[in-house]
DNA sequence: CTGAAAGCGCTTACAG
DNA sequence: CTGAAAGCGCTTACAG
């Protein structure tokens, strides 16, 4: 420990160096530590530091698919959420993979304060099974047992199905994402039951699914749509509104009208969506928020208090907009 | 070391679990140790380990921006070029944010096999000298010394110029991006150099400039474009793609025709480039490429190769499409 | 082939 | 107020 060699102490460095000096060093020789500190640029080994206490501040974000800009809002909220108490390490998976329980092992040897997984498969959840700190997000299925924050995607995908049923529509299909996470597979069975409930059929092969980006979600659309259109549909809901991107571009060069004769939307209220051509109409959700509360539960949990309240289940919310807007069929 | 209970040895342990067995170990303790360890679902404690041996296998790769599309490509160009071998970590600033000296001091602390740095600032790069291999990307003007993987961004930002020129724009504006990254400065530099070079005249007042995201760069075009269209400007270019669809968007809106009113183009080709409506012109950049590279001068520092070759810089290329096609103006 | 021992750079009671 | 010492969980020569 160089410090220790430009002042005349060992212990007390590291007293200095933590903050740790009310009234256990004298003023004289905080000073003069400090000075060597900062002579040397000395920065405390986090790893040895970690190893001797047996703790550490930053906090591993397990995630697919960073490419999704609904992701770059979680982690904003993630990170208002830590604050400075601790630093956040993202951990990403490659496009359309989902995070294997080896890999989330593997993250765990670094030892860190906590773990956030965001949109693991209902595998993940259940196989992961340790005692450090760890909080799922947009995970629905999580069994009670496991810290979890949900968005409350059923909710909006219901209001949807009904939105296009008022609208007059009877055929609908759905694009979904490739992804093996829960939420994905929720927001399409909650669409589609709800769907058959209000009375509308929901075409189910040919299966749309992409990865997230719009040009995957375009290709897609391109493929399914001869099939879909000879069985009748005028509206598909995709997964997100990366998707939907894709099916307006497709729409727009095949000069299928938006929404005369097609309706499209999305979830997650992505910026873009209220500027895009027709606007799209889509589930609002709230990632930023998803992000802050995930961030405080894993807080509380590492600072051992009790969770403030129940499982946060954050609010979806339907925001129509000019891409379904103007269907009018029958009734309506 | 519980897993030494288990069985009956300790070091052993250690030699079975990085699989250094090789005649050092018979193969009966080999696979009873293999069996505790399974058993106990030992994972080596990476933090002591790395403690011990001095030395780790893991790379953060430290960037701002993560909403940027872009950026998911250099990240999949990184993990292809680290494989197995090392394992990546991300550490992104807030949106519009440089990573500042301080907090990568605060990565260097974790002691990382190596660090990666994309857009750092002029400044970063500047104050940043320290031992531990480190790579910047996209960081042009990094002085000699540093290892630098760039982007001729000023080929692609001049054939742009050239090309605009030839379409018959006299006057012609640029939307940049805040981020004080030097790849933006030098792109902005270039292009409007070159303009200059080619007898048009760039607008540089007002300055427009936003985050990279499309609804701050609708918002920011909206903002200049009544003092841009009494300038007379009648092609913009913009620092990326994302910016760009930004400006598609709000001239659509306006009713500005593009083409044949409003020329635009970026600078990324990102996917969407080619299906937005116009297509986009743009400067492609080898997003990927760029991550695998550097990844690779990485991997080559870390393990004491001197690296194949000199300081790559990954080609641009000018793609033209629709957005700038149709403009045509006395000659051309 | 296997175990005992030292050491990685810190932190934290514990004596002085 | 300050230093000496033990210990965090590993790894790596070094003896047996």
């Amino acid at each position: 420990m160089v410090a220790s060699r430009a002042s005349v102490s060992v212990a007390t460095v590291s007293l200095v160096a933590s903050g740790k000096t009310d009234g256990r060093v004298s003023a004289d020789t905080v000073i003069r530590v400090q000075q060597a500190i900062a002579d040397l640029h000395y920065v405390v080994n986090r790893v040895a530091s970690s190893l001797a206490t047996g703790s550490s501040n930053f906090v591993i974000l397990v995630a697919p698919d960073i490419s999704n800009p609904f992701f770059a809002r979680v982690i904003a909220g993630v990170r208002e959420a830590l604050g400075s108490s601790y630093q956040l390490l993202l951990s990403v998976t490659d496009s359309g993979q989902m995070p294997q329980l080896e890999s989330v092992r593997e993250l765990l040897a670094f030892r860190p304060a906590g773990l956030l997984v965001d949109a693991p498969s209902a595998r993940l959840m259940q196989s992961l099974v340790v005692d450090e700190p760890i909080v799922f997000l947009d995970a629905p299925g999580a069994d009670a047992g496991a810290p979890a924050v949900n968005l409350d995607v059923v909710r909006g995908a219901e209001a949807l199905a009904v939105h296009l049923a008022e609208r007059g529509h009877r055929t609908v299909a759905y694009l979904d994402s490739v992804t093996a996470a829960s939420t994905f597979a929720l927001r399409r069975r909650a669409f589609l039951a709800k769907a058959q409930e209000c009375g509308m059929s929901p075409i189910e092969t040919p299966r749309a699914r992409s990865t997230i980006d719009v040009g995957s979600a375009a290709t897609e659309f391109a493929k399914v749509w001869p099939a879909w259109q000879r069985a009748g549909v005028t509206a598909v809901v995709c997964a997100t509104d990366t998707h939907a991107y894709g099916v307006l571009q497709v729409a727009h060069s095949l000069g299928v009208r938006v929404p005369e004769q097609l309706a499209v939307s999305g979830f997650d209220d992505l910026p873009f969506s209220a500027m895009s051509h027709p606007s799209l109409t889509t589930v609002e959700l709230p990632a930023r928020k998803l992000g802050r509360a995930a961030a405080d539960l894993l807080v509380a949990l590492i600072e051992g208090r009790a969770p403030d309240s129940g499982p946060p289940l954050m609010p979806s919310r339907l925001i129509i907009r000019d891409s379904t807007g103007g269907f009018v069929n029958g009734a309506a």
